[in-house]
DNA sequence: TCAATGTGTATGTCCGGACAATCGAACTAC
DNA sequence: GTAGTTCGATTGTCCGGACATACACATTGA
């Protein structure tokens, strides 16, 4: 056994402010993932007990655990009986996030433009009502939109959302996302169900991606709810693999 | 406004039993878990306040605030202050999990098969060495093995793993899968970073799986992360998108 | 009629303490 | 030397309480 494994325990500054109305574990754990994201704390170091980090922060125990286990849940932490705290070995990216496609590409510096090639009112189809839990036939918002990132197609986006939950103006939606729009509308998106797989271009997808017919295309089906469970949206949408692929991480529950 | 929104608080029989080493938070959530699934708590009803519920049951506020907390985290339960805790509307599915192919298509009852095509021990290449945090040259299983659906051809995986980690015998892979064998070694799955895409075939790869050259493929890269943060196995899967598609959850993390 | 205000209720945050379970290492006995 | 034991360290679980904060609803006022 070559490796010593030191893992030395590791002593940092940290400090919370008790006028904030911010809360003192969630000041805690930004500190804590700043300092790892920062490389203060480096891979495999301990964090020093929680009682003890309890008394010098002036904090209780279950205010400190509070804040640790929030960072363990987002996978950056470990927590092991009898041993301590530490930073996971690997390098982890971003955790798993209900990604905006607009937002995605706007952060990676690839100016996203969008194009809405239809913005109306429809009678629900039996797919889209089943999706969106409404009745068949009832009125839904129908957008289509064709994504851009350097002025190259990207991706060809269709969504249903269920009448009435929101205006869809469609100046607004080529200058953002719909996640934003709906975000800004108060809705508060909770989760996603999503199925991604692959199929040839029929003649129209391949004209709208300028790609050729039959070309490999990346589909993407998912049905959003907001935090009361209801579903606020349901997309069936189509990316060019050579622009665009899923990029995500996955925590196990044990 | 026609829809009432009635959402009255249901009442059901719970207890736990001190004298077992199970925690008592869990045996909560266990039953409120098992009560949704079954019905007995259906969408959209509250769920009672916590201070009545902890007193009904013998325990304190922080316990069932756990029990209960655990359930919002899965996407079970949503809280809301000053109106409660209700169960969501939507049908949730299995939340988000670190996916077997193996297991999920024999919980689908697609009896699946595995051919072990390659079983050997190699030195690392650059990427596997990036991939699983090795050095390059070092070294490392490579498994590549065909996967069979009602006999028909499936899935091309191709696999790395650390040196030393497991004893990966040709038969036990197949007669099950990769992550079952592991998890019986005593490692304890973590994490997995993932990518999806899709590509055409190339007439080696269509020949394995039975497609056209050119034919629209499914791909996907993993690696998965014990507990530790260490890197245990690096994935290169490529899937017939006409007999397999990725579906899974994701949580919106606030 | 409609808006502003109050009030009750529920969750959100935080505290201090107690004991149990587990891990690792030092120690002991053979 | 090796196997088993003890022991300290650290997290896991649970308790009872206190105050803060946000939401829904009723009341009040213009």
């Amino acid at each position: 056994m070559p490796k010593p494994e030191v893992d030395p325990t590791v002593s940092l500054d940290l400090s919370v402010d008790r006028s904030s109305p911010v809360p003192l574990y969630f000041q805690l754990s930004q500190q804590l993932e700043a300092a790892i994201e920062h490389g203060a704390l480096t891979p495999g170091s301990l964090l020093g007990n929680e009682i003890e980090l309890a008394a010098r922060l002036g904090l209780s125990r279950p205010t400190v655990r509070q804040a640790i286990q929030s960072l363990v849940d987002k996978g950056l932490l470990v927590r092991r009986r009898g041993v301590g705290t530490q930073v996971v070995h690997s390098q982890v990216k971003r955790p798993l996030e209900l990604s905006s496609l607009y937002d995605d590409l706007e952060a990676a510096g690839q100016r996203p433009a969008t194009k809405v090639l239809v913005n109306t009112v429809v009678p629900a189809s039996a797919e889209v009502a089943a999706a969106l839990g409404v009745a068949e036939g009832g009125d839904v918002h129908r957008v289509e939109r064709l994504r851009l990132a350097h002025g190259e197609p990207m991706a060809y986006l269709s969504n249903h959302l269920p009448g009435g939950l929101l205006d869809l103006d469609t100046a607004q939606l080529e200058a953002t996302g719909l996640y934003r729009l709906m975000r800004a509308a108060g809705i508060t998106l909770h989760s996603a169900r999503q199925s991604i797989g692959a199929r040839a271009a029929t003649a129209a997808e391949a004209e709208r991606l300028t790609e050729d017919e039959g070309a490999p295309l990346l589909t993407m089906q998912r049905t959003t709810f907001d935090d009361t469970g209801r579903a606020v949206e349901f997309g069936d949408h189509i990316y060019r693999p050579s622009r665009y692929s899923f990029e995500f991480q996955l925590l196990v529950r044990p």
